[in-house]
DNA sequence: AACACTCCATACGCTACCGTATTGACTCCA
DNA sequence: TGGAGTCAATACGGTAGCGTATGGAGTGTT
């Protein structure tokens, strides 16, 4: 488990700070728990980082950096079509897979809810949490209008759809196979109205 | 402000509660912290309640006849269309106004997302937030049926709709009235489509 | 051997919070 | 006047968490 007796680096502690946060929400993100978590006492973790805060912006500036960037990245290059696109974007943020090459790996489902648990009441996050809720909107909204649905249209079913995508991490947490499944319906209802030709 | 000398009740503690979850989140529910946001110190707490958890457990029964009795009747009592219905029940969720005759008032944008935060790391809770929703589905969905959606469909729409309720209160949180329009189009788009007659 | 550098352990003082115990003030009876 | 009951203040011991200070083990470097 904790075989490997190398010395940890400030990525090891981002990634453990990732999983206490998921695990047990903003609550569990405290250096001696995540220290423990690693077998290993609190005096390496002020070796790494000045203060709990140092620790919070890098789990933070990574994110962000994933949560548009790197996750964007892996949807476009995907050879999709605009519409299944949606769909893999949906399945992507709510999953929280893997970075790109290179990257850390700190997935999993209900991390982006735990994210916007955090940011709430922490204004630093906060603004790391609408840089991102912006960026992917306005991705989406581009989506959409690929589609034929017009500028105003397509931000109104960007927000409708990523809102859904927010809400359904929550409610079907435990089934991702049928939050993806809901999300295909939102889309072909909110396709098939009005000012978009569909497909 | 905090005028009146008059002896507080558990009535009382239960909406600091509320007002300390809203404002700060589930960190914020502490008890020495309500004590001095009522001006008291928490001898007066344990007077009144065991422990902290009896505090948790009361705020959470109230929730739970307000979020779903109350505001179902409330939403019934209004003369409105079905359509109505969805829209004015979309907005009683999200903006949490007081409660019926009687109950108390611990309104606020946000409440509800306080809660659901509140609910992922604690078993009570979650136990009583998953009554709520599901009761909520089912008569979302009964409203869906009453326009024409046969079953299954209106299960669908109900969780979509629903969902797009928890991720604009999240998303829009600073405006109840763009979180209103939003909502209308989302269900113009869901009764256009397929298998429901619409108005 | 001496030194520096890296990484971690330990001990300390500090604050916030929990829950208990004790006391006090104030009201309402009898 | 003297309880009895209601509500709150204070003091206490305990735990968890933060950040600092200091020391120490291991690894290189000269």
């Amino acid at each position: 488990m904790t075989a490997k007796n190398e010395p940890l680096g400030p990525d090891d502690w981002i990634k453990a700070g990732f999983r206490a946060l998921t695990a047990g929400g903003p609550e569990a993100v405290k250096v001696e728990k995540i220290a423990r978590s690693l077998n290993v006492s609190k005096g390496s973790f002020y070796w790494h980082f000045k203060n709990q805060g140092a620790l919070k912006t890098a789990m933070m500036s990574h994110w962000e950096e994933w949560g548009t960037r790197a996750i964007i990245n892996s949807n476009e290059g995907a050879g999709l079509t605009p519409r299944e696109r949606l769909l893999d974007l949906g399945a992507r943020i709510t999953n929280s897979r893997d970075t790109p090459a290179g990257g850390l790996s700190y997935g999993g489902l209900m991390m982006e809810t735990a994210i916007r648990d955090w940011s709430r009441f922490d204004r630093d996050i906060g603004v790391i949490v609408r840089k991102v809720n912006e960026a992917r909107l306005r991705y989406i909204a581009n989506l959409f209008t690929q589609l034929g649905c017009g500028t105003d249209q397509s931000a109104m079913k960007a927000k409708l759809l990523y809102s859904s995508m927010i809400g359904l991490e929550f409610l079907e947490h435990q089934n991702l196979a049928a939050l993806e499944k809901d999300l295909g319906i939102l889309l072909t209802s909110l396709l098939d109205h009005d000012g978009c030709q569909g497909e």
